[in-house]
RNA sequence: GUGGCUGUAGCUCAGUUGGUUAGAGCGCCAGGUUGUGGUCCUGGAGGCCGUGGGUUCAAAUCCCAUCAGCCACCCCA
Protein backbone atom coordinates (compact mmCIF):
# COMPACT_ATOMS: atom_id res chain seq x y z
CA UNK A 1 0.00 0.00 0.00
CA UNK A 2 1.33 3.11 -1.05
CA UNK A 3 2.10 6.16 2.24
CA UNK A 4 0.15 8.83 -0.24
CA UNK A 5 -3.24 8.38 0.97
CA UNK A 6 -6.45 10.50 0.25
CA UNK A 7 -7.56 12.70 3.11
CA UNK A 8 -9.92 11.15 5.81
CA UNK A 9 -13.26 10.28 4.75
CA UNK A 10 -12.57 11.13 1.08
CA UNK A 11 -12.79 8.12 -1.83
CA UNK A 12 -11.85 8.40 -5.36
CA UNK A 13 -14.55 7.47 -7.89
CA UNK A 14 -13.06 4.73 -9.76
CA UNK A 15 -14.58 4.01 -13.43
CA UNK A 16 -16.76 1.34 -12.09
CA UNK A 17 -18.26 3.39 -9.22
CA UNK A 18 -18.66 6.06 -10.86
CA UNK A 19 -21.05 4.32 -13.37
CA UNK A 20 -23.45 3.34 -10.59
CA UNK A 21 -23.17 7.44 -9.48
CA UNK A 22 -24.05 8.18 -12.51
CA UNK A 23 -27.02 5.64 -13.06
CA UNK A 24 -28.39 6.88 -9.67
CA UNK A 25 -28.06 10.53 -11.07
CA UNK A 26 -29.19 10.96 -14.10
CA UNK A 27 -32.44 8.00 -13.40
CA UNK A 28 -33.36 10.62 -10.69
CA UNK A 29 -33.03 13.63 -13.08
CA UNK A 30 -34.89 11.90 -15.42
CA UNK A 31 -37.55 11.37 -13.11
CA UNK A 32 -37.39 14.81 -11.27
CA UNK A 33 -38.13 16.62 -15.11
CA UNK A 34 -41.18 14.50 -15.22
CA UNK A 35 -42.70 16.37 -12.26
CA UNK A 36 -41.46 19.60 -13.36
CA UNK A 37 -38.39 19.72 -11.28
CA UNK A 38 -35.41 21.84 -13.03
CA UNK A 39 -31.95 21.00 -12.42
CA UNK A 40 -29.70 23.57 -10.77
CA UNK A 41 -26.27 23.77 -9.37
CA UNK A 42 -25.32 26.39 -6.25
CA UNK A 43 -21.50 26.67 -5.67
CA UNK A 44 -20.01 24.16 -2.89
CA UNK A 45 -19.62 27.04 -0.84
CA UNK A 46 -20.79 29.84 0.67
CA UNK A 47 -20.22 32.36 3.01
CA UNK A 48 -20.44 30.54 6.95
CA UNK A 49 -23.31 32.51 8.00
CA UNK A 50 -25.38 31.01 4.94
CA UNK A 51 -25.25 27.89 7.08
CA UNK A 52 -25.13 29.03 10.30
CA UNK A 53 -28.32 30.97 9.78
CA UNK A 54 -30.31 28.38 8.48
CA UNK A 55 -28.86 25.56 10.38
CA UNK A 56 -29.09 27.04 13.92
CA UNK A 57 -25.97 27.64 16.06
CA UNK A 58 -27.20 24.40 18.05
CA UNK A 59 -26.64 22.06 15.56
CA UNK A 60 -24.49 19.23 14.93
CA UNK A 61 -23.67 20.17 12.00
CA UNK A 62 -22.68 24.04 12.69
CA UNK A 63 -21.05 22.47 16.20
CA UNK A 64 -18.75 20.20 14.87
CA UNK A 65 -19.24 19.58 11.25
CA UNK A 66 -18.73 22.12 9.11
CA UNK A 67 -15.41 22.50 7.14
CA UNK A 68 -14.84 26.14 7.13
CA UNK A 69 -11.80 28.65 6.13
CA UNK A 70 -11.11 32.39 7.14
CA UNK A 71 -9.90 33.45 3.45
CA UNK A 72 -7.19 36.23 3.25
CA UNK A 73 -9.63 39.18 2.53
CA UNK A 74 -11.02 38.03 5.80
CA UNK A 75 -14.39 36.28 4.95
CA UNK A 76 -15.16 32.86 6.41
CA UNK A 77 -16.45 30.49 4.21
CA UNK A 78 -17.76 26.98 4.41
CA UNK A 79 -18.43 23.90 2.51
CA UNK A 80 -21.52 23.47 2.10
CA UNK A 81 -22.17 20.36 4.49
CA UNK A 82 -26.31 20.30 2.66
CA UNK A 83 -27.96 22.23 -0.20
CA UNK A 84 -31.31 23.17 0.79
CA UNK A 85 -29.65 26.42 2.34
CA UNK A 86 -27.63 27.44 -0.63
CA UNK A 87 -30.72 26.82 -3.14
CA UNK A 88 -32.71 29.31 -0.38
CA UNK A 89 -29.64 32.05 -0.88
CA UNK A 90 -30.18 31.45 -4.60
CA UNK A 91 -33.53 32.47 -4.67
CA UNK A 92 -32.96 35.41 -2.38
CA UNK A 93 -29.94 36.19 -4.35
CA UNK A 94 -31.52 36.02 -7.39
CA UNK A 95 -34.69 37.40 -6.40
CA UNK A 96 -36.55 34.33 -8.01
CA UNK A 97 -39.64 34.78 -5.36
CA UNK A 98 -41.31 36.77 -8.39
CA UNK A 99 -41.81 33.58 -10.48
CA UNK A 100 -43.00 31.29 -7.30
CA UNK A 101 -43.65 28.51 -7.27
CA UNK A 102 -39.85 26.98 -8.00
CA UNK A 103 -39.21 23.56 -8.72
CA UNK A 104 -35.51 22.58 -8.77
CA UNK A 105 -33.64 19.38 -8.54
CA UNK A 106 -29.67 19.28 -7.87
CA UNK A 107 -26.82 16.79 -7.74
CA UNK A 108 -23.64 17.26 -6.41
CA UNK A 109 -21.29 17.12 -3.29
CA UNK A 110 -21.52 17.81 0.25
CA UNK A 111 -19.18 18.00 3.00
CA UNK A 112 -18.95 16.89 6.64
CA UNK A 113 -16.46 16.41 9.24
CA UNK A 114 -17.86 13.45 10.86
CA UNK A 115 -16.18 10.15 11.54
CA UNK A 116 -16.34 8.28 8.42
CA UNK A 117 -18.22 4.47 8.54
CA UNK A 118 -20.09 2.80 6.19
CA UNK A 119 -22.51 4.77 4.47
CA UNK A 120 -20.57 7.87 5.88
CA UNK A 121 -18.08 9.53 4.23
CA UNK A 122 -16.20 13.51 4.57
CA UNK A 123 -16.81 14.31 1.48
CA UNK A 124 -20.20 12.66 0.00
CA UNK A 125 -23.26 13.63 -2.99
CA UNK A 126 -26.35 14.06 -2.42
CA UNK A 127 -29.41 14.28 -5.02
CA UNK A 128 -32.52 16.48 -3.62
CA UNK A 129 -35.61 18.21 -4.73
CA UNK A 130 -36.72 22.10 -3.55
CA UNK A 131 -40.31 23.11 -4.14
CA UNK A 132 -40.67 26.67 -2.91
CA UNK A 133 -43.35 29.19 -2.78
CA UNK A 134 -46.34 26.18 -1.92
CA UNK A 135 -47.71 25.99 0.97
CA UNK A 136 -50.12 23.50 0.38
CA UNK A 137 -50.47 19.75 1.61
CA UNK A 138 -50.11 19.07 -2.23
CA UNK A 139 -46.46 19.70 -2.54
CA UNK A 140 -45.30 17.86 0.25
CA UNK A 141 -47.32 14.86 -1.49
CA UNK A 142 -46.25 15.30 -5.28
CA UNK A 143 -42.27 16.19 -2.85
CA UNK A 144 -42.75 12.73 -1.39
CA UNK A 145 -43.77 10.77 -4.79
CA UNK A 146 -41.22 12.60 -6.85
CA UNK A 147 -38.84 10.23 -4.02
CA UNK A 148 -40.56 7.47 -3.82
CA UNK A 149 -40.69 7.25 -8.02
CA UNK A 150 -36.95 7.72 -7.85
CA UNK A 151 -36.46 4.77 -5.51
CA UNK A 152 -38.41 2.82 -7.97
CA UNK A 153 -36.94 3.81 -10.82
CA UNK A 154 -33.50 2.80 -9.02
CA UNK A 155 -35.25 -1.01 -8.36
CA UNK A 156 -34.89 -0.73 -4.10
CA UNK A 157 -38.05 0.58 -3.16
CA UNK A 158 -38.84 -2.71 -1.76
CA UNK A 159 -35.65 -2.32 0.48
CA UNK A 160 -36.82 0.79 1.63
CA UNK A 161 -39.86 1.78 4.04
CA UNK A 162 -41.45 5.51 4.55
CA UNK A 163 -41.50 6.70 7.35
CA UNK A 164 -43.73 9.89 8.36
CA UNK A 165 -44.21 12.35 11.04
CA UNK A 166 -45.77 16.25 11.49
CA UNK A 167 -43.23 18.44 13.57
CA UNK A 168 -46.40 20.96 13.23
CA UNK A 169 -46.53 24.56 13.23
CA UNK A 170 -44.17 26.92 14.95
CA UNK A 171 -47.09 27.96 17.59
CA UNK A 172 -47.64 23.74 17.84
CA UNK A 173 -44.00 22.60 18.04
CA UNK A 174 -43.17 25.93 19.94
CA UNK A 175 -45.27 24.47 22.74
CA UNK A 176 -44.61 21.26 23.11
CA UNK A 177 -41.05 22.04 22.60
CA UNK A 178 -42.04 23.83 26.48
CA UNK A 179 -44.34 20.98 27.67
CA UNK A 180 -41.43 18.38 26.72
CA UNK A 181 -39.02 20.26 28.66
CA UNK A 182 -40.82 20.78 31.31
CA UNK A 183 -41.49 16.95 31.52
CA UNK A 184 -37.63 16.04 30.97
CA UNK A 185 -36.51 18.79 33.51
CA UNK A 186 -38.33 17.01 36.07
CA UNK A 187 -36.46 13.88 35.18
CA UNK A 188 -33.58 14.99 34.44
CA UNK A 189 -31.63 13.28 36.95
CA UNK A 190 -32.77 10.24 35.39
CA UNK A 191 -31.82 11.08 31.68
CA UNK A 192 -28.25 9.98 30.44
CA UNK A 193 -25.45 12.35 29.84
CA UNK A 194 -26.24 13.35 26.25
CA UNK A 195 -30.13 13.60 26.81
CA UNK A 196 -29.04 16.01 29.31
CA UNK A 197 -27.20 17.92 26.85
CA UNK A 198 -30.31 17.22 24.51
CA UNK A 199 -32.27 19.61 26.49
CA UNK A 200 -31.26 22.86 25.72
CA UNK A 201 -29.92 22.12 22.33
CA UNK A 202 -32.58 19.58 21.29
CA UNK A 203 -35.07 18.43 23.34
CA UNK A 204 -37.19 16.81 20.55
CA UNK A 205 -34.36 14.21 20.23
CA UNK A 206 -34.54 12.73 23.51
CA UNK A 207 -37.41 10.97 22.19
CA UNK A 208 -35.36 9.07 19.60
CA UNK A 209 -32.34 8.15 22.26
CA UNK A 210 -31.30 4.81 22.32
CA UNK A 211 -30.09 4.89 25.62
CA UNK A 212 -32.49 1.99 27.94
CA UNK A 213 -33.20 4.58 30.67
CA UNK A 214 -34.37 7.30 28.61
CA UNK A 215 -36.80 5.26 26.62
CA UNK A 216 -38.45 4.91 30.32
CA UNK A 217 -38.91 8.46 30.43
CA UNK A 218 -39.78 9.05 27.44
CA UNK A 219 -42.43 6.47 27.82
CA UNK A 220 -44.27 9.15 30.20
CA UNK A 221 -43.46 11.94 28.08
CA UNK A 222 -46.39 14.17 26.54
CA UNK A 223 -47.14 13.40 23.07
CA UNK A 224 -46.84 15.88 20.49
CA UNK A 225 -50.39 15.09 19.03
CA UNK A 226 -51.55 16.82 21.85
CA UNK A 227 -49.86 19.68 21.09
CA UNK A 228 -50.84 20.17 17.39
CA UNK A 229 -53.18 23.09 16.88
CA UNK A 230 -56.03 22.78 14.15
CA UNK A 231 -54.14 24.33 11.36
CA UNK A 232 -50.99 21.87 12.08
CA UNK A 233 -53.69 18.43 12.42
CA UNK A 234 -55.45 19.45 9.63
CA UNK A 235 -52.82 20.02 7.31
CA UNK A 236 -50.99 16.46 8.40
CA UNK A 237 -54.43 15.04 7.90
CA UNK A 238 -54.31 16.41 4.23
CA UNK A 239 -50.75 15.06 3.62
CA UNK A 240 -52.03 11.94 4.54
CA UNK A 241 -54.93 11.70 2.44
CA UNK A 242 -53.35 12.57 -0.39
CA UNK A 243 -50.65 9.46 0.15
CA UNK A 244 -53.53 7.45 0.59
CA UNK A 245 -55.15 8.38 -2.73
CA UNK A 246 -51.66 7.84 -4.31
CA UNK A 247 -51.53 4.48 -2.33
CA UNK A 248 -48.02 5.15 -1.15
CA UNK A 249 -47.93 3.09 2.15
CA UNK A 250 -46.48 4.61 5.32
CA UNK A 251 -45.40 3.90 9.11
CA UNK A 252 -46.37 6.75 11.30
CA UNK A 253 -42.74 7.15 13.31
CA UNK A 254 -43.52 10.24 15.96
CA UNK A 255 -39.96 10.23 16.80
CA UNK A 256 -38.60 10.78 13.74
CA UNK A 257 -37.47 14.28 14.37
CA UNK A 258 -35.06 16.79 12.25
CA UNK A 259 -31.73 17.38 13.62
CA UNK A 260 -32.08 21.00 11.76
CA UNK A 261 -34.08 23.66 12.88
CA UNK A 262 -36.10 25.08 9.77
CA UNK A 263 -38.49 22.09 9.66
CA UNK A 264 -42.03 22.60 9.75
CA UNK A 265 -45.02 20.03 9.47
CA UNK A 266 -44.11 17.32 7.26
CA UNK A 267 -40.80 15.20 8.37
CA UNK A 268 -40.33 12.05 6.40
CA UNK A 269 -37.68 9.20 5.45
CA UNK A 270 -37.19 6.67 3.28
CA UNK A 271 -35.30 4.31 5.31
CA UNK A 272 -33.30 0.55 4.64
CA UNK A 273 -31.56 -1.79 7.09
CA UNK A 274 -29.11 -2.55 4.25
CA UNK A 275 -27.11 0.80 4.98
CA UNK A 276 -24.98 -0.58 8.60
CA UNK A 277 -25.62 1.82 11.25
CA UNK A 278 -27.16 4.11 8.98
CA UNK A 279 -30.73 3.86 8.29
CA UNK A 280 -32.23 7.05 5.79
CA UNK A 281 -31.58 6.56 2.39
CA UNK A 282 -33.95 9.76 1.45
CA UNK A 283 -34.97 11.81 3.78
CA UNK A 284 -37.01 15.69 3.80
CA UNK A 285 -39.28 18.10 5.22
CA UNK A 286 -41.23 21.01 5.24
CA UNK A 287 -39.46 24.00 6.37
CA UNK A 288 -41.95 27.45 5.88
CA UNK A 289 -39.73 29.64 8.02
CA UNK A 290 -36.00 29.28 6.24
CA UNK A 291 -36.00 31.98 3.93
CA UNK A 292 -37.36 34.79 6.40
CA UNK A 293 -34.92 33.19 8.26
CA UNK A 294 -32.09 34.20 5.80
CA UNK A 295 -33.78 37.58 5.50
CA UNK A 296 -35.76 36.99 2.11
CA UNK A 297 -39.58 37.04 1.81
CA UNK A 298 -41.88 34.33 3.79
CA UNK A 299 -41.58 31.47 1.95
CA UNK A 300 -42.56 28.09 2.38
CA UNK A 301 -40.87 25.56 1.08
CA UNK A 302 -40.56 21.53 1.16
CA UNK A 303 -37.77 19.34 -0.03
CA UNK A 304 -35.77 16.16 0.71
CA UNK A 305 -31.78 14.84 -0.13
CA UNK A 306 -30.95 11.36 -0.93
CA UNK A 307 -27.29 10.56 -0.38
CA UNK A 308 -26.08 8.82 -3.83
CA UNK A 309 -23.54 6.69 -2.05
CA UNK A 310 -26.33 5.22 0.08
CA UNK A 311 -28.44 4.94 -2.83
CA UNK A 312 -25.80 3.39 -5.02
CA UNK A 313 -25.17 0.66 -2.19
CA UNK A 314 -28.61 -0.81 -2.66
CA UNK A 315 -29.03 -0.17 -6.35
CA UNK A 316 -28.28 -3.55 -7.94
CA UNK A 317 -28.69 -2.97 -11.92
CA UNK A 318 -26.46 -0.71 -13.86
CA UNK A 319 -26.28 -1.18 -17.44
CA UNK A 320 -23.09 -1.50 -18.40
CA UNK A 321 -21.18 0.38 -20.28
CA UNK A 322 -21.68 0.60 -24.44
CA UNK A 323 -19.42 -1.89 -26.26
CA UNK A 324 -16.46 -0.34 -27.87
CA UNK A 325 -15.43 -1.70 -31.65
CA UNK A 326 -11.55 -1.57 -31.52
CA UNK A 327 -10.16 -0.70 -34.49
CA UNK A 328 -6.82 -2.33 -35.12
CA UNK A 329 -4.17 -0.84 -37.98
CA UNK A 330 -1.41 -3.45 -39.16
CA UNK A 331 1.68 -1.94 -40.97
CA UNK A 332 2.12 1.72 -41.14
CA UNK A 333 0.12 2.21 -44.18
CA UNK A 334 -3.26 1.38 -42.46
CA UNK A 335 -2.64 3.65 -39.83
CA UNK A 336 -4.31 7.17 -41.55
CA UNK A 337 -7.31 4.66 -43.30
CA UNK A 338 -7.83 3.28 -39.54
CA UNK A 339 -7.95 6.83 -38.15
CA UNK A 340 -10.48 7.66 -40.79
CA UNK A 341 -12.78 4.62 -40.06
CA UNK A 342 -12.80 5.16 -36.37
CA UNK A 343 -13.63 8.29 -36.40
CA UNK A 344 -16.37 8.04 -39.21
CA UNK A 345 -17.69 5.34 -36.57
CA UNK A 346 -17.66 7.41 -33.95
CA UNK A 347 -19.60 9.83 -36.18
CA UNK A 348 -22.11 7.12 -36.72
CA UNK A 349 -22.43 6.81 -32.69
CA UNK A 350 -20.37 3.82 -32.28
CA UNK A 351 -17.65 3.82 -29.22
CA UNK A 352 -14.23 3.06 -31.08
CA UNK A 353 -11.01 2.22 -29.48
CA UNK A 354 -8.01 2.60 -31.77
CA UNK A 355 -5.19 1.70 -29.72
CA UNK A 356 -1.86 3.72 -29.99
CA UNK A 357 0.59 0.73 -30.10
CA UNK A 358 1.57 -3.03 -29.75
CA UNK A 359 1.59 -5.51 -32.44
CA UNK A 360 -1.87 -7.64 -33.38
CA UNK A 361 -2.40 -9.89 -30.52
CA UNK A 362 -1.55 -7.23 -27.74
CA UNK A 363 -4.35 -5.38 -29.25
CA UNK A 364 -6.89 -7.81 -29.87
CA UNK A 365 -5.71 -8.99 -25.98
CA UNK A 366 -6.43 -5.42 -25.12
CA UNK A 367 -10.14 -5.46 -27.30
CA UNK A 368 -11.04 -8.34 -25.95
CA UNK A 369 -10.31 -6.85 -22.03
CA UNK A 370 -12.16 -3.92 -22.50
CA UNK A 371 -14.82 -6.17 -23.95
CA UNK A 372 -15.30 -4.93 -26.94
CA UNK A 373 -17.86 -6.19 -29.30
CA UNK A 374 -15.67 -6.82 -32.84
CA UNK A 375 -12.49 -6.04 -33.86
CA UNK A 376 -11.61 -4.22 -37.36
CA UNK A 377 -8.22 -5.29 -38.57
CA UNK A 378 -6.77 -3.41 -41.19
CA UNK A 379 -3.57 -4.38 -43.05
CA UNK A 380 -2.08 -4.43 -46.40
CA UNK A 381 -3.61 -7.04 -47.78
CA UNK A 382 -6.85 -5.63 -46.96
CA UNK A 383 -6.42 -2.13 -47.96
CA UNK A 384 -4.72 -2.93 -51.32
CA UNK A 385 -8.14 -4.89 -52.40
CA UNK A 386 -10.41 -1.79 -50.34
CA UNK A 387 -11.07 -4.68 -47.82
CA UNK A 388 -11.18 -4.98 -44.20
CA UNK A 389 -11.15 -7.95 -41.75
CA UNK A 390 -14.04 -7.98 -39.19
CA UNK A 391 -13.71 -10.28 -35.95
CA UNK A 392 -17.03 -10.90 -33.91
CA UNK A 393 -15.58 -11.07 -30.37
CA UNK A 394 -18.42 -13.14 -28.91
CA UNK A 395 -18.36 -16.07 -31.54
CA UNK A 396 -14.75 -15.87 -32.95
CA UNK A 397 -16.29 -15.90 -36.16
CA UNK A 398 -14.68 -13.71 -38.68
CA UNK A 399 -14.84 -12.34 -42.46
CA UNK A 400 -13.30 -10.15 -44.97
CA UNK A 401 -15.33 -7.36 -46.36
CA UNK A 402 -15.36 -4.22 -48.36
CA UNK A 403 -14.45 -1.13 -46.55
CA UNK A 404 -17.76 0.63 -47.69
CA UNK A 405 -19.68 -2.52 -46.41
CA UNK A 406 -18.28 -1.89 -42.36
CA UNK A 407 -20.56 -0.03 -41.30
CA UNK A 408 -23.53 -1.55 -42.31
CA UNK A 409 -22.48 -4.93 -41.84
CA UNK A 410 -21.85 -3.69 -38.30
CA UNK A 411 -24.80 -2.10 -37.67
CA UNK A 412 -25.83 -5.83 -37.41
CA UNK A 413 -23.89 -7.08 -34.42
CA UNK A 414 -25.38 -4.75 -32.26
C1' G B 1 -15.55 13.98 19.26
C1' U B 2 -15.70 8.79 22.35
C1' G B 3 -14.95 3.37 22.48
C1' G B 4 -13.66 -1.48 19.99
C1' C B 5 -11.48 -4.41 15.82
C1' U B 6 -8.10 -4.40 11.72
C1' G B 7 -3.73 -2.86 8.36
C1' U B 8 1.37 -8.39 4.62
C1' A B 9 2.15 -7.94 -3.68
C1' G B 10 -2.56 -4.11 -8.00
C1' C B 11 -6.88 -7.36 -5.47
C1' U B 12 -8.39 -11.39 -1.84
C1' C B 13 -5.68 -13.53 1.88
C1' A B 14 -1.75 -17.41 4.40
C1' G B 15 2.55 -16.57 7.46
C1' U B 16 3.41 -21.75 13.68
C1' U B 17 6.04 -20.43 20.56
C1' G B 18 9.92 -13.80 17.65
C1' G B 19 14.71 -17.37 14.12
C1' U B 20 17.91 -18.03 7.04
C1' U B 21 16.14 -15.25 0.98
C1' A B 22 8.00 -13.35 3.57
C1' G B 23 4.17 -17.19 0.40
C1' A B 24 -0.61 -18.60 -2.45
C1' G B 25 -4.71 -17.60 -5.74
C1' C B 26 -6.40 -13.93 -9.03
C1' G B 27 -4.51 -9.95 -11.93
C1' C B 28 -0.11 -7.97 -14.72
C1' C B 29 4.21 -8.84 -18.28
C1' A B 30 6.74 -12.26 -21.70
C1' G B 31 7.05 -16.80 -24.51
C1' G B 32 4.49 -21.21 -26.72
C1' U B 33 1.49 -18.75 -32.00
C1' U B 34 6.80 -13.20 -37.26
C1' G B 35 -1.28 -10.67 -38.98
C1' U B 36 -5.53 -12.95 -34.31
C1' G B 37 -8.25 -12.06 -28.06
C1' G B 38 -11.04 -15.06 -24.63
C1' U B 39 -9.14 -21.50 -22.77
C1' C B 40 -4.48 -24.10 -21.83
C1' C B 41 1.03 -24.67 -20.84
C1' U B 42 5.87 -22.37 -19.39
C1' G B 43 8.56 -18.44 -17.38
C1' G B 44 8.95 -13.49 -15.13
C1' A B 45 8.17 -8.88 -12.66
C1' G B 46 6.02 -6.98 -8.44
C1' G B 47 6.55 -6.33 -0.87
C1' C B 48 10.43 0.15 3.63
C1' C B 49 4.73 -6.54 6.20
C1' G B 50 0.45 1.27 6.75
C1' U B 51 4.11 5.04 9.01
C1' G B 52 7.52 6.44 13.10
C1' G B 53 9.84 5.02 17.51
C1' G B 54 11.03 1.16 21.25
C1' U B 55 12.26 -4.02 23.38
C1' U B 56 15.65 -8.03 21.60
C1' C B 57 21.54 -11.31 19.47
C1' A B 58 17.19 -11.36 16.08
C1' A B 59 10.57 -8.23 14.81
C1' A B 60 5.55 -9.07 9.61
C1' U B 61 5.22 -11.40 14.66
C1' C B 62 6.05 -8.11 21.24
C1' C B 63 5.28 -2.67 23.22
C1' C B 64 4.08 2.70 22.35
C1' A B 65 2.58 6.54 19.17
C1' U B 66 0.52 7.98 14.63
C1' C B 67 -2.26 7.53 9.97
C1' A B 68 -6.13 4.91 7.48
C1' G B 69 -10.30 1.41 7.04
C1' C B 70 -14.24 -1.13 9.44
C1' C B 71 -17.82 -1.53 13.66
C1' A B 72 -20.64 0.93 17.57
C1' C B 73 -22.00 5.76 19.91
C1' C B 74 -23.19 10.97 18.72
C1' C B 75 -25.59 12.73 14.51
C1' C B 76 -27.04 12.25 9.76
C1' A B 77 -27.90 11.32 3.29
Amino acid sequence: MSTLQPVRGTHDLLPEEMRRHRAVIERARGIAERYGFEEIATPVFEFTDVFKRTLGDTSDIVTKEMYSFSLKEGEEITLRPENTAGVARALISNGLHQNLPLKYFYAGPMFRHERPQKGRQRQFHQIGVELLGAPQPQADIEVIAVGRHILQELGILQDTVLELNTLGDPESRTAYRAALVSYFEQHETSLSEDSRARLTRNPLRILDSKDEGDRKVVEGAPAFEDYLNETSQNFFAEVRRGLDELGIPYQLNSRLVRGLDYYTHTAFEFTSDRLGAQSAVLAGGRYDGLIETMGGPATPGIGWAAGIERLAMLVQDVSPAPRAVAVIPVGEAAADQALKLTQELRHRGYVVDLGYSGNLKKRMKRANQMHARAAVMMGDDELKAGQVTLRDLDSGEQETLALDALPARLDTLY
